[in-house]
DNA sequence: TGTGTTTCACGTGAAACACA
DNA sequence: TGTGTTTCACGTGAAACACA
């Protein structure tokens, strides 16, 4: 149990950004004791020209929320930007973005010369991973595209789900879940895509054998509007039609042995018998429907 | 049920924003066919100067998302305003604001003279009104905050409940929910501000008689990190303490005569045994743990 | 250790019930 | 109609189980 708790401290963080690292009076960039990036371990913030940076070729994003990035512009011309960006030292004297897109381009919008940046050494393989995670900890992504990123981290850098999972703040069995959706036949991937079905009835709809199940039972969820537990169950219910019986009741496949003593008792006492046995464990249930029949009964009990 | 089933337009909607309706090319705005402020029902928009604007006197939140805002306006650098904001014409030829302070402040910020607004007659009511809404529509605000707002729009215009939660599109019993908060002692009215409390665990914790008591049980909440579902039946169990049979288990109003029975029953045979007695009719229940206590029991009962 | 997979506790939001 | 209040279905995310 390690979900939100009360107090959990990952609620608190939640809405809250960046304001209260901002500083609240226009400050040369350089000399405020800025946060680090967060994959930046060492090395002070430089302050760079804007021109001198290359676009990040990694970075597959290139919609930005347009408004989102006006708002950055504008905070950056009333503050200076705040969080240095991340980039690495090309041979050719000028420098390739690694992270901070957004805060970059709102920069040349804003009219700014430099900006600050960490200077980072790192390879064209470690450039593009950080790019990938950092795209999946933009909160707007959908399920297939959060697949399709955990499987690249997993393809291209050889991680393992657990690695994935420590790097991108995910639970191990999530991450594996968001790759199982890579699975489903297209045009379920599809209904995911467009949120006209959510993860939960995908991943139900993952237990089945073929994608052509998956596809009529995709069909089904739409057309009766089933929730997530209903197509649990009834996907449950498909794959294992045989067991007509409740759980509860497990005297319909009774222990030869035990169905033998049952009717013998039952006999003997001329009432019905219940015997519910667990390895050795368990009741014996005896019922009786006229007050004569309790007293006989009592009688056979306590005479020992 | 009416909650998110698959093709719940809704979910659709989220994390998309304006981006389909931002033109892709810098376009002159008033030439653009914008789509119009939720609020404005007629007017085509108009540019006004951006200097001829006087800030909503109304509106409280003056610490705005510093990042967004500069995003926002880089994007007006690079598109211009989207969507026209919302100004009603004052007595002095000026224009005071209502709705759209961020794109307002955002093209200021990114050196517009003009910008697109929709000119409209409001009362001062109906303009501090559509500022309250605006602001429950941004998506962060805290349980807290949201009750304040549903209290202003009740007392300051006389609103129901039914009418509020037309305008800001929730649902009664919410709204109803969230002005109960305000009836919470302010150390849990905190603790809900702050993200310690859920609103779940503060609704539960608000069926308590007293003040004293809901502050006791935040922090018994808090301490013992009950889950939503525990807060709501540790406090229906304070509140209904005389109950201690489930209904299933009648037998603890045990009639004295059964009782009497069953203890010299259990006595007889060493085993735990419970008798379910409806007037005469019922069940003789023998428990048992190990193979050779089945074994003396089926000696008592066989034996006749 | 690593992965595949199912099940279900979680807080939210609204249905449902109660009362005036 | 309007409000107060409790209860519980919802999809998500992770615990739990299974297997190699």
């Amino acid at each position: 149990m390690t979900t939100a708790t009360p107090a959990d401290p990952k609620r608190r963080a939640l809405g809250k950004g960046l304001d209260s690292l901002l500083p609240r009076v226009p400050a040369k960039p350089a000399e405020t004791p800025a946060a680090p990036a967060p994959e930046a371990e060492g090395g002070k913030p430089r302050e760079i020209s804007v021109e001198s940076i290359d676009r990040n070729p990694y970075q597959t994003r290139t919609v930005m929320n347009q408004e989102q990035l006006s708002e950055l512009s504008a905070s950056i011309t009333a503050n200076g930007v705040v969080q240095p960006i991340l980039v690495r030292p090309l041979a050719n004297g000028r420098f390739q973005l690694i992270a901070g897109e957004r805060r970059w381009r709102a920069s040349m919008l804003a009219g700014k010369k430099t900006i600050p940046a960490i200077l980072r050494q790192v390879s064209d393989e470690q450039a593009l991973e950080i790019t990938i995670v950092e795209n999946l900890q933009r909160a707007d992504l959908n399920p297939m595209e959060q697949a399709r990123a955990f499987e690249r981290l997993g393809r291209e850098f050889h991680m393992t789900q657990e690695q994935i999972a420590t790097r991108t703040g995910k639970d191990r069995a999530s991450v594996g879940n968001f790759l199982r959706l890579l699975k489903l036949p297209n045009s379920v991937q599809q209904m995911v895509e467009s949120g006209t079905l959510t993860f939960g009835h995908a991943r139900a709809i993952l237990a089945l054998p073929d994608p052509e199940m998956m596809e009529e039972a995709a069909q089904l969820v739409i057309d009766r509007g089933l929730s997530v537990r209903n197509t649990e169950a009834w996907i449950s219910a498909k794959l294992n039609p045989v067991k007509v019986e409740k759980p509860g009741k497990p005297e319909i496949h009774e222990d030869p042995n035990v169905r033998e003593v049952r009717e013998q008792l039952q006999r003997a006492l001329g009432l019905k018998v219940t015997i519910d046995d667990h390895k050795g464990r368990g009741k014996v249930i005896i019922e009786y429907s006229k007050l004569e029949d309790f007293d006989t009964l009592l009688e056979s009990l306590s005479r020992r």
